[in-house]
DNA sequence: TAATAAAATGTAAGCTCTTACAATGATTTT
DNA sequence: AAAATCATTGTAAGAGCTTACATTTTATTA
């Protein structure tokens, strides 16, 4: 690289003080005009920018936020959720606009992603994303906690730890999913996804899920919910388990849309007819939902708004401000797939 | 925020100089290895970490890269095409494995991007990545060229200028899609794309498919080919003003697969079959090329080697070596859309 | 016109590291 | 036993900025 320029050439060039240019270039009130407009002009000629290491360590904080997007450790390292990849460039666009810069990072959940980036001051604090089976790192989620580490979460709420986050109304969006079905006549509803606190997001879905049948009278069997995690493959896995079970059901509420891909593939492979046969559902509304054939109802989560929240949550939390846990409303989009 | 321990904190308690501490957490084979051990653990008791913009600072160099992701203008700021989505995931891997921070940021090609990032020090070097007019940027390049900015492309070369990229073969993949299509006898091929070098991409494409035409003795016919830029909208679009010329037609090249995924709904809404009437042919595989119906021959970029030649290829800059400009071999895949 | 206030600039400390160089003690060589 | 070598540690100088505080200049007021 050629010879960079300073503050202090800057300086001796406008014949001020180097601690003028540094006002100067920060459009300090405390500056003339005059004298800044030279010296912006001057810093504009030699190409010089103000160096974000210097200017980081000393003022104590880097503008810059980071994104951890924790994978599926099941996921041969190729695929990401196409739902995160779109969170991703939502988080993207956002602190762009807000004149920061952001650093991204994949992690896997069991390594050791905390303590790390606001503690070496690369940071001002987190954003993290993902499918989160959160007890599995609640320890670190805690030492995130005890550092006073600004950070947020995107995903369903975690019983008593206080922890800032926004999210989906997952529970709304299960409800919402199976009111519609009911509403088309099927009663014997599947579910594809996973009963349990380790993937919370599921579980909020899956008991809207049981709420909307209970509140129509039907009863929810155990029988038809097959386990399924995050990817299509597992969706496919579990729809072969539901078919080679023998239990009647005439709908699918997969807990996402991978997962419903998946069972598509596999309702097609055995020649079962969808919508007539199956009714079938997912959540997310990916941008592959509205190609499949046939195109997939879903539940949709605001994305652009998403990223927006979590950025702007982060930022109140940085700034020192209270911030709260924010709830997005889902929204049924209506397709093919359920016979509308 | 707690108050943040120190190097010399670390010193303090463990009895020799920063200086020691500073070498022993670097895996200095300066230090003996007791004292090492000795500070690292007192460094992990205390929750320390090294300060990234001190050291940054100091020795002059960040480990971190800089993402640019050039934006299409013409689109609302909502979704980003899925291929550059999947780069970006693997170029965040790549650096990842390598010990790199990333910085992502998504630019308009019209604007100030270019001496910003490296310049203020923030990394030490660039990714470029985008379906690039490059005409529309040439100056900006030249003056990253000027100030001895290290950074990569994505894409196609551009003519006399002395820039590193890494590509994939596109001429090559045009000429395997029109290959097959004429093998499989069709005769009147549409192109959707841009026949102009301000998409060098879709233009080497067209003089792959051009190419293909003539060995096998056919000519290139203008009249059935008609712009369309990056998104499905526009190959919805090219593909009615195709339709509605009257000019016959058996079989679409369309220059990526979001323009294929357009043209295949507007081939849907004119009731031609596919793969019957027209055979569709798209380039890039993304998700979604799978999922519509008919699912989507094309050609696929390895994302995955995309990444990670992006990033060892940028590093070798950084490093000070020599590196090389990379074509990688385009892969067809055929699907239902064309009558395989 | 002197006193006071306001505006603009300068001075210097310090943010936390890395690293050239100097110093120490231990070990080996002659 | 003195000289030379090696391994380990310490000293101190910045890297380029921001900012509290001091100072100067200019405008305002009594």
């Amino acid at each position: 690289m050629k010879e960079k320029s300073t503050s202090f050439d800057i300086a001796f060039r406008a014949g001020v003080s180097q601690s003028t240019v540094s006002r100067a270039l920060r459009n300090s009130p405390l500056v003339n005009e005059a004298t800044r407009e030279k010296i912006q002009a001057i810093a504009k000629e030699l190409n010089y920018k103000v160096d974000k290491n210097a200017s980081s360590l000393r003022s104590q904080h880097s503008d810059t936020i980071a994104l951890l997007l924790f994978e599926d450790p099941t996921n041969d390292d190729s695929a990401i959720n196409p739902f995160f990849l779109s969170m991703l460039g939502s988080i993207t666009r956002a602190c762009s606009n807000r004149g920061y810069d952001l650093l991204v990072s994949f992690q896997q959940a069991s390594e050791d992603w905390h303590a790390d980036y606001e503690d070496s001051n690369k940071a001002d604090g987190l954003i993290l994303l993902g499918y989160g089976d959160y007890l599995s790192y609640e320890e670190k989620l805690l030492k995130l906690l005890d550092q006073e580490t600004h950070f947020v979460r995107w995903g369903a709420e975690v019983k008593n730890l206080p922890l800032i986050s926004v999210g989906c109304d997952n529970f709304q969006g299960g409800k919402e999913v199976a009111d519609h079905i009911i509403n088309q006549g099927r009663k014997q509803i599947a579910f594809l996804g996973t009963a349990s606190s380790h993937a919370p997001e599921f579980f909020d879905r899956y008991k809207g899920y049981c709420h909307a049948l209970e509140s129509h009278g039907l009863i929810v069997n155990d029988r038809i919910q097959f386990n399924a995690l995050y990817t299509e493959d597992a969706g496919y896995k579990a729809a072969c388990e539901l078919i080679a079970s023998g239990e009647k059901f005439d709908a699918i509420f997969a807990a996402c849309d991978l997962i419903a891909v998946g069972a598509l593939r596999a309702l097609q492979e055995h020649n079962i007819t969808i919508p007539e046969q199956v009714s079938l559902v997912g959540f997310d509304d990916i941008a592959i939902a509205s190609f499949t054939f046939p195109s997939l109802t879903t539940v949709k989560q605001d994305t652009q708004l998403a990223g927006e929240l979590l950025v702007e949550t982060l930022l109140t939390m940085i700034q020192g401000d209270e911030a709260k846990t924010t709830l997005i409303a889902p929204e049924l989009v209506i397709r093919k797939s359920c016979g509308s």
